[in-house]
DNA sequence: GGTTCCGTTGTTACCGCTAACATTAAGACC
DNA sequence: GGTCTTAATGTTAGCGGTAACAACGGAACC
């Protein structure tokens, strides 16, 4: 017994195959057939109402209303993915170290506001300040075709690297945020942020201008924290470069107001007394919990210890006395790759790099 | 001159069309051509490898590297999207009030961490304590059709509501956190946090217990942070139960040291003497403001005015005295709706409610 | 040897939406 | 009146992937 026909074998089989449906999502379909018309003119209504005519458009908006229609943003970026560049803002992929850290919080509480309203959504990882898993959370997140990507300094894996290249030569703005240290004639990607090497100079001979004459750095003992370390750099080039004897300490591995604390006893000699004239630290956090030790254990500052931290938490500022710190632009920094993104999609010119401001805001402790 | 028959002028016309290509992604089809196979293989392989012959899998692996393949994710969800929930995680959607607002980022934190690794990316927005804005970016998220929705509090406007009914009858998980108040009767949605009634009541007992006779709660001024009204509540209410009086006054608008610091002047009478014995804050920062006001203002604490705060942010416990506080969970709120979110996406079932535990840390300043 | 079974790979259709083109009708113009 | 133009809407195909089923070849079995 041969079976049928192929043909009639095929369609029989075709009418037996029990199609794919969709899972009970009201599409643009539904809509159609509730206002007469056919999906693609409730799709025009959506991105060009202009373009239907105002009788057509009241059908369409009653329909709407009535089916609770929410469009299906993968659809629409997976049909205009040809020329998704133009085709409207979609998503913007953000890498940051760590999001409970307060300094990047705000900078994407910044990248957030700046991108409320343009129809983008902010699809966030983070990397907890390594390298390796920068590079998986980069393909994470690239996995979704964002229409942007920020990523956090300048310091990369190859394979991070060569995704972000990728993503680029495909067109998507690539914009490396907190760090602003163009090399020039090696191509790199739009930064915004500032030159760590040079707050950290500032910070040595701000220390210097005030008379201190043995210096250290007291670095993050986190390994990747590649702009702590070039502060550190830079204040030791600078001290260098004055004659002023400097060192550099590394705290305990957490960026915490404990590890400042343990971080001081480095900066002590054996009989309890400060080795150096000021210390500067990688973050307020260190700064802070070495000033509470330096009162705890009866020191003076700035007398016999002068000290000066990065980043201006709030916390630096009640204390007694108020820390010296470097106030960064950090909501700004956030708010500023949102603006270059968005303008290099609507422009489809590449972003432009941006050096923000920071201050040193010099309080009573050194 | 008429143009040539129909159907060979429609068949001149499908020549004539330029298909829309891609971007020059690598896709699918790429990678099985250079591994001599087709797409579904490729597909077979990613997701099922045991599933293809060693040799194929060798061949399709060498052509995965050759082309640096990287999924397209947009695609992959549109195709599964009949049995989505069971179709492996893929995005998960949060709305939080504030990311900049230290407790949220932590829980944000928690909720990346856990979702780390489950293949899960975290698509965020933030409301700035606006229920319209809630609602608006509701409706943007959801439109990405994330596999599950995350949302603060149980507060929600009609409109929001309805979405989120909407996405949890399509079997999307929708969790609300920070808050756990389930209501008998009423279907909700799962809950993951703590009563803040209860801890509001737990602040008031406190301050009873240890003496103090006139009592007053000071609100957050952000009119929408239904939660801090909700601990003032159970402040009021408890008092109100052991005979003590007290009262609310409210904060200025903003959630800072200053707003801590001009509360306090509610505080006092015209001789400016404390005209309370005692203050339970919305949050630290009030809190923490008020205490540095008092001192400055040459008072003692708690002998004159105690104080208490709620949120247990670090500054609190380097002042002097250290600022007595509710300590809350909120790097375990986040990722205890990743566990609960994930479990339910493998399972199928609901999520399960969880309540938090909480601690008062009574400290010095009360 | 023929049938059955299973492991492997391919074909087709479809997810929901939109680009490109086609089609239609109404108005403009000589 | 006929041709040209324009506005409004529809048709088709395709984005990149996956579900469902088909097809094929070899091994197992009687």
């Amino acid at each position: 017994m041969r079976p049928a026909a192929p043909a009639s074998s095929v369609k029989a089989a075709s009418a037996l195959r029990q199609p794919r449906r969709g899972h009970g999502r009201t599409t643009l379909a539904d809509v159609a057939s509730a206002a007469g018309v056919t999906a693609i003119t409730v799709s025009r209504y959506l991105r060009e109402p202009q373009r239907v005519a105002p009788a057509t458009a009241r059908a369409v908006a009653a329909a709407l209303l009535a089916t609770g229609y929410l469009p299906n943003k993968q659809a629409g970026v997976l049909a205009s993915a040809a020329n998704a560049p133009a085709g409207g803002a979609r998503m913007v992929a953000a890498l940051i170290p760590s999001i409970a850290n307060s300094i990047f919080a705000e900078t994407v509480q910044g990248l957030a506001d700046a991108l409320h309203g343009s129809g983008c959504e902010l699809l966030l990882a983070s990397t907890g300040y390594s390298a390796e898993r920068e590079e998986e959370q980069l393909r994470a997140l690239l996995g979704w075709f964002p229409s942007a990507l920020v990523v956090t300094g300048r310091q990369h894996t190859p394979g991070a690297l060569a995704l972000m290249r990728q993503a680029q030569s495909r067109g998507t703005p690539v914009i490396e945020i907190w760090d602003h240290h163009p090399e020039p004639g090696a191509e790199s990607f739009t930064q915004i942020g500032f030159d760590h090497e040079q707050v950290g100079r500032a910070m040595a001979e701000h220390l210097i201008a005030r008379g201190y004459r043995a210096l250290a750095y007291v670095d993050s003992g986190v390994a990747e924290d590649f702009r702590a370390h070039e502060r550190g750099d830079g204040f030791l080039a600078a001290a260098r470069q004055a004659g002023v004897p400097a060192r550099r300490v590394t705290a305990p591995a957490v960026d915490a107001i404990d590890a400042g604390r343990q971080a001081l006893t480095d900066l002590l000699d054996v009989a309890g007394r400060p080795a150096v004239r000021a210390a500067a630290f990688a973050n307020d956090h260190l700064a802070c919990g070495a000033l509470l030790e330096v009162r705890a254990r009866g020191l003076r500052v700035p007398q016999d210890l002068a000290l000066l931290g990065f980043g201006d938490f709030s916390l630096g500022r009640q204390l007694d006395p108020p820390l010296s710190t470097v106030h960064t632009p950090r909501f700004e920094i956030g708010q500023a790759a949102a603006r270059a993104l968005l303008a290099s999609l609507h422009s489809g010119q590449a972003a432009a790099d941006a050096r923000l401001p920071w201050t040193l805001l010099a309080r009573g402790s050194s």
